[in-house]
DNA sequence: TGTACATCAGTGAACGCGCGTTCACTGATGTAC
DNA sequence: TGTACATCAGTGAACGCGCGTTCACTGATGTAC
């Protein structure tokens, strides 16, 4: 896909998006939406991409055009989420402890996650239907330790992530994980906070008992 | 694979594998060993099964006669540890907290692993190489700590697995797997206890901290 | 022990399927004047 | 404002590739007598 967004050269104001472009956009969207609901029905590996296309009423080259791979129709926008982190963890009051302030962070994302819940369902269920997808989910998962463990490092005046760091985020991670899970699997859609309280308080018990 | 080993009826007396059966199991393991070392130096996903068979010297049509995906070359014997570590875990010593009862019993399989480290090393590169098999490999460990939730709720006397246990278990399935990854990652080879230890006592500090 | 038949591992060739690519084209949108 | 040309989204058809299956067969091992 080389459709990069043509930027305006000089100024701030935004490009005024043209008809081409507004339907490119759309065709993207559409495409997407369908896959996603297909997979979340169908499972991934039952779907092909050329029913892809027949339910967002393109032809099957086109797919292409728009996805160079049909793994490539997930993971895009979710990563938001820890550039989100980063950048919040370092505000926290130092009084905090490495785990309440990263605790406190986490709990900052709920809003967005409630809003994207019914996504994130279909989300999950495309992804429990496939073990490629599974296994992207967990590079991507890993990625956001990887990340997570550098601003842990940082916060304690170290320039680099070492094994302690690393250790406290991948933890965090598996916490927080399960913690959307229970929740998407239940059926309170405001509950997340208290869901991921509890979870992170178990934590501590199990660790320490 | 029908190829089920065909079982003297009666008496305790192993049976005689045949001349066939002995083919048979040999060139499973040929074709087996052929397909990790190409995994492992040339990734996944370029190998095709062609190339396994080749190597294995056998007929491409042979290869499905023995495996019937690609997948299932992977993903076998390595499920025992589970089952011995949920054989040993209620004779640990009522003295033991859950964790340490839990530690005590992984540090019982590093001889198994050492034994096999050459093999491990092979498996995990030929894991690193496919989101799919990390995908597999995922849901393997998935199933671990199910397992190991299991032993630890019936040690607390309860009959099903609860949140904390499954909390736990996870926990400690990230430990133990993270340990293991140092340990293969690095150069000593008969270091693996220590690490398991120093991994979990960092696991300690870090939550309690 | 030897012979006749049964079983079963291994094979070659052809095929279906889905992903992804290449080539040559159409028609709508955008731009220059 | 209208006309001529340029650009680019979308398309159809044919193809390559690797996984996995189906069919019909060969030859070695096993078994009955």
């Amino acid at each position: 896909m080389s459709g990069k967004v043509r930027v305006a050269p000089t100024g701030s104001l935004a490009k005024a998006p043209s008809l081409r472009e507004k339907h490119k956009n759309q065709t993207g969207q559409t495409i997407r939406h369908a896959a996603l609901k297909l997979f979340a029905s169908n499972g991934y590996d039952a779907t092909t991409t050329e029913m892809i296309a027949e339910r967002a009423g393109v032809s099957a080259r086109t797919f292409f055009r728009y996805f160079p791979t049909k793994e490539s129709l997930l993971f895009f926008g979710e990563q938001d989420w820890l550039e989100n982190m980063a950048g919040e963890y370092p505000r926290q009051p130092e009084s905090l402890s490495d785990l309440e302030a990263l605790i406190s962070v986490i709990e900052l994302q709920t809003p967005r996650l409630i809003r994207r819940r019914h996504w994130l369902l279909l989300f999950d269920r495309a992804i429990a239907s496939s073990p490629t997808l599974r296994g992207l989910e967990e590079d991507h998962h890993l990625q956001n330790t990887e990340v997570l463990a550098q601003a842990i490092a940082a916060r304690r005046g170290k320039s680099r992530a070492d094994e302690a760091a690393h250790l406290l985020a991948a933890v965090v991670v598996l916490t927080y994980r399960r913690a959307i899970n229970i929740w998407l699997t239940g059926s309170a859609k405001g509950d997340l906070g208290k869901i991921i309280t509890k979870e992170f308080s178990l934590l501590r018990e199990q660790i320490t008992s």
